[in-house]
DNA sequence: TGTACATCAGTGAACGCGCGTTCACTGATGTAC
DNA sequence: TGTACATCAGTGAACGCGCGTTCACTGATGTAC
């Protein structure tokens, strides 16, 4: 009898554990500088391997990218969702707020996500993957403003949430003079704003 | 009678207009490419200069895009400003979509906006300068809620207005199957569908 | 008016650097007989 | 069990490139006598 499933499966455990390696190794660079100042070398370095092995796990630095990022915001939303679902009226006083502490307290996923928005045409494969979160995303705000009742084409309204939520922590940002904990405390008190706005609508 | 100061006000101007055509250069290498890839040397290319030369008008590349910025920028403010100021009631939705519509036709300030927003410390100079816009953009907002009648904190409205304004331009971006035309649009009734909010407030 | 010198905007090449990615090679492990 | 070969993850150096910035130099213009 041959081990040889066994041994395959250990060395794909392998593999996957070395992989994980990899985007934690990223995820820290991103925690430690902007976006555009990490490279496959720090993260290489960081990770305490030759930056050719990124390249037997990730085909090239923006899919590394983008899985990171999918990687580390995957969790949060995943509660988000589950917060909206739970809720007999969608909580989206809770909702936003939820997403408001999530990316104050790990900013380098905000950046990055901004560097997607912003950034030049990534490969279509990338770009369909970033789409599906977006989409899904504003699935579950449809959700909200349906528990809401809102009449009519809630879309409207969950794009306007989406773009209000994000906005805030584009806009108001870590200043020389104010703590993170600051910053927070202000972004939640926007945030609580916003969502009495939307919920008299 | 010697000419000395009209001969140097003739260099100055000179001197003037060469530091123009270096912005103008700038700005359209900003509308054409990502942020991260305007360089000093494009821009001196376009400009049909020598690379060297910026840095006798600029002592460096940040201060070459920040100058960039608050010119390309500055008249559009300037209108929005004054649509509030002559309005009874600060015109809320007039203003929102005179700022959508100038940002989503300038994508590239929009741009450069959200890059020094997110961007690494700048120049303690340098943002100062934009904490100087962004003070003054929220101020004119708090006319408007103080022309609509609103009690005690208007700034908080102001940030929250300005913040979901600014995150419809982040969120809802150029998307391979829309046309420029079709994303204005949208982004304008989004634009329209917050203003009630902040109306009926 | 003519000549020697000073000024200074502008030039192109260079400096020093870091990037994403690839490549020839190593060396440990597994396989075949 | 021992030996020859195959596999393949991992390595460090290199490729080719573009960056921001500086520097020695040019050459046109202005000034002094």
């Amino acid at each position: 009898m041959k081990p040889k499933g066994v041994l395959s499966e250990l060395k794909e455990k392998e593999r996957q554990v070395r992989r994980d390696i990899i985007i934690a190794a990223a995820e820290e660079e991103f925690a430690e500088k902007p976006f555009n100042e990490v490279s496959m070398r720090t993260i290489a370095r960081r990770a305490g391997m030759s930056t050719a092995v990124i390249y037997q796990h990730f085909p090239d630095q923006q899919t590394l990218f983008v899985d990171t990022f999918m990687k580390g915001t995957n969790q949060i939303f995943e509660n988000i969702f589950k917060t909206i679902n739970d809720s007999p009226d969608g909580a989206l006083e809770k909702a936003a707020s939820l997403y408001i502490e999530y990316f104050t307290q790990n900013d380098q996923y905000f950046r990055m996500m901004m560097n997607f928005f912003l950034g030049s045409a990534v490969d279509p494969a990338l770009f369909e993957k970033l789409t599906i979160i977006e989409k899904n995303i504003l699935d579950h705000l449809d959700v909200i403003f349906r528990k809401m009742k809102v009449r009519g084409d809630v879309r409207i309204y969950s794009h306007a949430l989406f773009a209000a939520i994000t906005g805030i922590v584009v806009t108001f940002r870590n200043h020389p003079t104010k703590s993170s904990a600051q910053v927070l405390k202000h972004r939640q008190k926007v945030a609580r704003t916003l969502s009495k706005l939307f919920s008299k609508k």
